[in-house]
DNA sequence: TCCTTTATGTAATGATCGATACATAATGAA
DNA sequence: TTCATTATGTATCGATCATTACATAAAGGA
């Protein structure tokens, strides 16, 4: 039963959006409980009794964010005909969103928890490891492309996977400190120029 | 005079560079004055006698990290006898000082201070403002090469610098998330195999 | 020697951190 | 109504944050 006791009384979904922005925009350490209340409009006992700690509700955060502002990024790959057209769409979704005034410039999972002990479950461990699913990602649609004909089997995926996957890091740094759609599109074309030359090798 | 007064009983440099590698590894904020007296092997009277404030160490720190490991990635640019060598060897040597395993991984500049105030004279203003400063030394670099006749006058050299910068900003994330010198040097090379591309327009 | 100046170590400052104790309020079940 | 359960608001917890008073120590200059 969960109609049982007091019903609460704030939606928690919009909280937790609301608390994503406050980690999105300042990261989780930066990022104060009264930041977190304050946004969510809520007192903190009621969030530990919704969300656990500060660390699940991050937790939670990330999730969100992944389902709703990353799905779009990610979906570019599946949804191209080829790797070459879903890579520079990933790009071009990623300088859309990094640019976005709408929201925090930069991506969470590059920006939110960088620093501070990297282990399993922590804030830290759990962005980096969300960071190396995208490799993986990146490459499984490279190894598609190859098993289309679209890129001879000599290529070395996981080099050209790593290499666009750091560039998307780099355009959170280049969004945060201020680069426009513009500037970041051709960021994103520049990238793309090196492909014929790396499926080539 | 500065032999007036009671000496001071350690070394203002040694204890410098150990708190710049405080600030390295941990960032401005996650730095706390325990971490950096610690390291620093002083109390916090001494720090503050010595150096002013937490910020205006960072500031200290984050000078003397362009000087001494900085210089040598910057050194690449006028070093080289081609625009094209030189951004190669900047990747190149940011490559290696980014996994040497006597240092924390990725740049200071880079990972030192992203979140809070970014407003003038505060660590994270002070960061952002060294990468454009990047930016404008590629860029300076890029010209020196119209110059000499090695790129066409017709090229966007703001959209080349933008790009390589921004690849050097993800080689900071990458570098910690574990990636090794060899895999940060396929992704120097991958991103070279872009400049044919990019001068050729 | 005595004074000024600077550095040091100890200990404490007020502020803020994440997290809770507690009393009260609001629901369903009995 | 009465009880168990859950949520809420207030007020506070101990810990840690950056910073500093304060008394003492060590130097040069008189």
């Amino acid at each position: 039963m969960s109609t049982k006791g007091r019903p609460r009384a704030f939606d928690r979904d919009a909280a937790l959006e609301r608390a994503m922005r406050v980690f999105w925009k300042k990261g989780y350490d930066s990022a104060s409980m009264a930041d977190l209340t304050g946004a969510m409009q809520i007192n903190a006992p009621s969030l530990y009794a919704a969300f656990g700690s500060k660390a699940d509700l991050f937790k939670e955060a990330v999730e969100l964010y992944t389902d709703k502002v990353g799905q779009r990024i990610k979906n570019s790959l599946p949804n191209a005909a080829t790797a070459k057209e879903g890579i520079a769409d990933f790009l071009m979704q990623t300088a859309i969103s990094h640019t976005d005034p709408e929201q925090p410039h930069g991506c969470m999972v590059v920006l939110g928890a960088l620093h501070g002990d990297d282990a399993e479950n922590t804030p830290c461990g759990l962005l980096r490891d969300r960071r190396l699913d995208n490799v993986t990602l990146l490459r499984g649609r490279l190894e598609r492309g190859v098993r289309d004909g679209e890129i001879a089997a000599s290529v070395d995926l996981q080099q050209v996977a790593e290499f666009y996957v750091t560039v998307q890091h780099g355009m959170s740094i280049t969004a945060r400190d201020g680069a426009t759609l513009e500037q970041l599109t051709k960021t994103a074309h520049a990238a793309m120029a090196a492909w014929d030359g790396l499926v080539s090798a």
